[in-house]
DNA sequence: ATGAAAGCGCTAACAC
DNA sequence: GTGTTAGCGCTTTCAT
């Protein structure tokens, strides 16, 4: 137990002379009722000076809200690769006076159908971030709005697609010359409903060109490193690489450098999400840019008009993302 | 109004034909009163056939306890850089069973004395992350454990000691044969009682050397980048580098490959961090690596002891931060 | 304009 | 062992 006697309403009310009711009108800030200037004076005095915060958990049970947002985040990824999107969303929360609170959601809970959500707070609302594999399992009890690139399943969504992007790397690769282009992901990223992969495969064949996936155990740069190197170690050629992302992209810069290759003379290469870090390589990254402020700032709009009007028709948005050319194909 | 109608505990009760007390006493696992086991198993199939979520406001109101932890988090430094405290913390809270809310708080209110807290919520406690400028304007009514660098004022707190790791930076670079060695900070890095600061003036005035420090407007690699640029172009010459964090040195790597300068003969670099990044750049980065899982670990034991028992004595501990040496400073 | 009183859903002391 | 009951602190009708 380590409740300090806290000041409540009541108190307040005592010190200004007044009742409860009125305590809960003034602070409230609610200008249906008509309260005199002089009573909402010292009502606010006697608070301020009591150091007075309203209980939220009191005031929740009686409102039916809580007044927070929570966002859900698939934990297999490093939230450092979700930070602009958390930075983002939590700051828009906040701004509108809710609380932000943060859950990492396992793949496995999603595939197993365990039908847990991840925090037993009732929230006003839920964010899910890429939650592709989850999305079956959602409670749709409560609002809900998805957004990444794995959302486009049903409700409430802002999808981005990577698809142009791809495709308009790809055009740029051949365009300047690159005839044996790979592609490197992890295993998630070479399904069949992908869009990267899709934007790959579909510009490849175009072209009339073989696919070349490079696999990669995880989405992250030790790894990208590692099935670039025992690529070239095997003997494979290649002179441009599409990465399934930044992460992947910079561990495949890595091990062409290992291997004694230049980029872009020997290799080009491209990525995707817009990793700050990959400015200030020696050659800077080409990569595909994903509007992530537009995308959390409708997804919270999103969810605001779900909150406060449970039954309108589904909101849906798919915003693509675009190609960033740099010096790593040879511009 | 959102509220769907919730299923309560009566209703739980009703159902498995018991009273709420005994539902209480089942769904929150007290081995204390003796119940039947068969009607245990009653319960917890009613409660999971008509998915019965407690309601975590009326929980929290009667309890005095919200399980709810926050982590206050400095505003001006990107959540990039604190991704790995946060995936930590994070992590442990909620394996203990408590809720996880991150809240950001601006520098501005600090300094101004502004006595908010940034949540309105009741939290069981809180984590403060590289809170410095912050420190005194806490609210001391709650639990309260400091981390990171900036946190040896009062109360508990799990500080990170940088000094030994850029002693042994300065050590190691004069070792090499580095004669002008600078120290790329932003304003926060050289205030005479930051770590790092003490520690590179005080081993170059251990070998006799004259201090040159170069001023950075944030510490992002975008103004690590400019600092570092403006000073060679105005004549500038160095052969060691000494940054106030990883993402500085960062951008004054790039700043001297711009100039046409060679990483590490012609200028060797050294990091504070440990960004995974890198490791992966063309001339992997020296830095001093925190030890960042094990502070948060004891933050969190230190929060929970506090909250366990508020009297206890100021739990402190100071953990030493250590250099990890790669090719940048040309071994 | 202000106050009295009901009740949000839960836990726990107390009686049976 | 189980049920009855009294609040936790707040908001909000409904009288006054």
């Amino acid at each position: 137990m380590i409740q300090t006697t806290q000041v409540k309403s009541l108190d307040v009310a005592r010190l200004a002379g007044v009742s409860r009711t009125t305590v809960s009108y003034v602070l409230n800030g609610r200008t249906d009722v008509s309260i005199p200037e002089e009573t909402r004076n010292r009502v606010h005095k006697a608070a301020l000076e009591l150091g007075y915060k309203p209980n939220m958990a009191a005031r929740a049970l009686v409102m039916g809200r809580t007044g927070i947002i929570s966002l859900w985040l698939i934990q297999s990824s490093s939230i450092r690769n979700q930070a602009d999107v958390i930075q983002n969303l939590q700051q828009k929360v906040n701004q509108d006076g809710n609380e932000f609170m943060m859950h990492r959601v396992s793949q496995n809970s999603a595939e197993n159908n365990t039908d847990k959500t991840p925090s037993d707070w009732q929230v006003d609302g839920v964010l899910g971030y890429n939650l592709a594999p989850i999305n079956g399992v959602i409670s749709t009890s409560q609002p809900f709005v998805g957004c990444g690139c794995y959302c486009e399943l049903a409700g409430d969504y802002v999808s981005i697609d990577l698809k142009p992007g791809v495709v308009q790397a790809v055009h740029h690769l051949v365009s300047t010359g690159r005839r044996k282009i790979a592609y490197l992901s992890n295993r998630w990223g070479v399904r069949p409903e992908d869009a990267r992969y899709q934007g790959y495969v579909e510009t490849m064949a175009h072209y009339g060109m073989e696919p070349l996936i490079l696999m990669a155990d995880f989405a992250n740069a030790a790894s990208g490193r590692s099935a670039t190197k025992a690529f070239l170690a095997s003997g494979g050629e290649i002179d441009a690489l599409v990465g399934f992302s930044d992460e992947l992209a910079l561990g495949a810069y890595r091990a062409l450098l290992d291997s004694g290759r230049v980029v872009p003379d020997d290799c080009a290469i491209t990525g995707v999400d817009g990793l700050d870090e990959l400015e200030y390589l020696e050659v800077p990254i080409t990569t595909i840019v994903q509007p992530i402020e537009q995308m959390c700032r409708m997804a919270w709009d999103f969810l605001k008009n779900r909150i406060e009007e449970p039954g309108i028709a589904s909101q849906q948005v798919v915003l693509p993302a675009n190609l960033v050319i740099r010096e790593s194909t040879g511009c």
